[in-house]
DNA sequence: GTAAAAATTTTTATTCAATAAAATTTTTGC
DNA sequence: GCAAAAATTTTATTGAATAAAAATTTTTAC
C-alpha cells in the first residue's frame, strides 16, 4: 500500500534526477543551476535541496541509479570462459570505462569522484560506497570461480585478491577521468603493466 | 635580483597560506571563510581569489607546501636495509598516514582529495599530481635498489611495480581518510592482505 | 627626485549554492 | 467535510566565485 504522498515523493525524485541528467549533459555541471533543475522538474529550488542536500548530491543520486545498470552489464560482459586473471581485470576496467563515458563526460565524472570523497560520511556517500563494494564483488566472484576451476593456487585469498585488483583498476579509472586526453587503450596498457609487474614478483 | 613587487607577492602568499592553515586547523574547512583568511593575512578577499582561484586552491597550496617535507621525510624513514617488498610498501603507507594526520584532520584531507580530482586540469591540480609522481618515485627508487641487490627477479619492471604499489597504497590512504573511525593499523592490515594475495598469484 | 606608466590591489556589484525560519498548501485520518 | 500532520514554497541570509571599475603602489624614464 503506497500512499499518495509516497508516490508523489517518488515522482518528484524521478523528475529531479531526470531533469538533472538532461541539464548536466547539455550544459555541464557548473553551468547548470539548482534553480534550473528545479524549474525543469516542476518543484522549487529549496525542494531539490531538501531532497538531496547539495548539487553534488543530485549528481550522486543520478550516478547511483545508473550504476545499478552497470552492475548487471558487468556480470554479462565478463566472459565466463576467461581463465587469465589479467585479461579478466582488464576487461572489467574496460566495461567500467565504457559505461562511464557513455553516460556522462569526464568533467562530470571528476565532480562525481570529488563528491564521493567529500561526502563519504553522508547517506549518499555511503550509498555510493556500497555500490562500489558490490562492483568489487563481481570481480571477487569471478576470482572464486577461477580458483574453483584450478586456475589459481589454493593459497590465495580470493576476497583479498579481488579487492586489491578492484582498487588498482579503480585507481586507473580515476586517472582516466582526470585527464581529458587519456584514451581507454592507454589506461588498459597501464593496468596491464601494473598487473604484469605485480604477478612477476613471486617472492618467498 | 628580486624586485620589491615580487617580494611583496611572495610575502602575501606566505601570509595567506599560513593564515589559512591556522584557521582550517582551528575551525575546520567549512567554517573558515575566505574573508577570514584574507583579514588574518592583511589582504582583501578578492586578492585571495586572485592568488588561488578557489578556497580549495588555498588548501591545495598549503598541502603542496607540506608535501615537500613529506618527500624528504619519506626517504629518511624508509629503512635502507629492508629487503621485503611488503614491509617496504607498508612502511611507506604508514609514513604517509602519520604525516597526513599530524598536519590536518581527516575531514580536511577529504576536501583535499576532492579538490585534487575536481581541479585536476588546473595549475594547482597539476602541481599536486607532480608531487604525487615524485612520491611514487621514492618507492620506485627503492624497488630498483632491491632489484640491484638481487632481492627481486630481473624480469620485473621496477617502474611499473613501483607505480602499481603506489596506487594500491594510495587507494588505501583514500579509504583511511574517508572513514573517521579507521585506524592506521587496520589500513596496514588491509594493505598487507592486498599485497599478500597479489604476490601469491604467481601465474604462468 | 619627480612624473608618467605599469602592475596590483581594493572596491563594488552580481550570480548562485546552501541553510534556516515562516507561511502556505496538500494529504491524511477521523 | 474538517482538524491535524506533513510537505512544499516563500522569504531571507551567508558565503564562494567572478567581473569590472576605481584606487593605490611600484617601477621606469627623464
Amino acid at each position: 500500500m503506497t500512499s499518495l504522498r509516497a508516490r508523489q515523493k517518488e515522482d518528484r525524485r524521478k523528475r529531479i534526477v531526470a531533469s538533472a541528467k538532461t541539464l548536466f549533459r547539455k550544459s555541464g555541471y557548473d553551468r547548470t543551476t539548482i534553480e534550473a533543475i528545479a524549474e525543469s522538474a516542476g518543484v522549487s529550488g529549496v525542494t531539490v535541496h531538501n531532497y538531496y542536500g547539495t548539487k553534488a548530491g543530485v549528481l550522486l543520486a543520478l550516478v547511483i541509479e545508473n550504476d545499478a545498470l552497470l552492475l548487471r552489464r558487468l556480470d554479462e560482459s565478463l566472459p565466463r570462459d576467461e581463465t587469465d586473471l589479467i585479461a579478466l581485470t582488464v576487461c572489467f576496467a574496460r566495461v567500467v570505462m565504457d559505461h562511464a563515458t557513455s553516460h556522462l563526460e569526464k568533467a562530470i565524472w571528476r565532480q562525481v569522484l570529488a563528491a564521493v570523497t567529500a561526502e563519504s560520511e553522508t547517506p549518499l556517500g555511503r550509498a555510493y560506497a556500497k555500490l562500489d563494494r558490490q562492483l568489487a564483488y563481481v570481480l571477487v566472484n569471478r576470482i572464486e570461480a577461477l580458483q574453483r576451476d584450478g586456475h589459481l593456487p589454493a593459497r590465495v585469498d580470493p576476497v583479498h585478491l579481488g579487492m586489491a585488483l578492484f582498487h588498482l583498476q579503480n585507481a586507473r579509472f580515476v586517472q582516466f577521468v582526470s585527464a581529458e586526453g587519456l584514451r581507454p587503450d592507454e589506461i588498459e596498457t597501464r593496468l596491464r603493466n601494473d598487473l604484469t609487474a605485480l604477478f612477476a614478483v613471486c617472492s618467498r
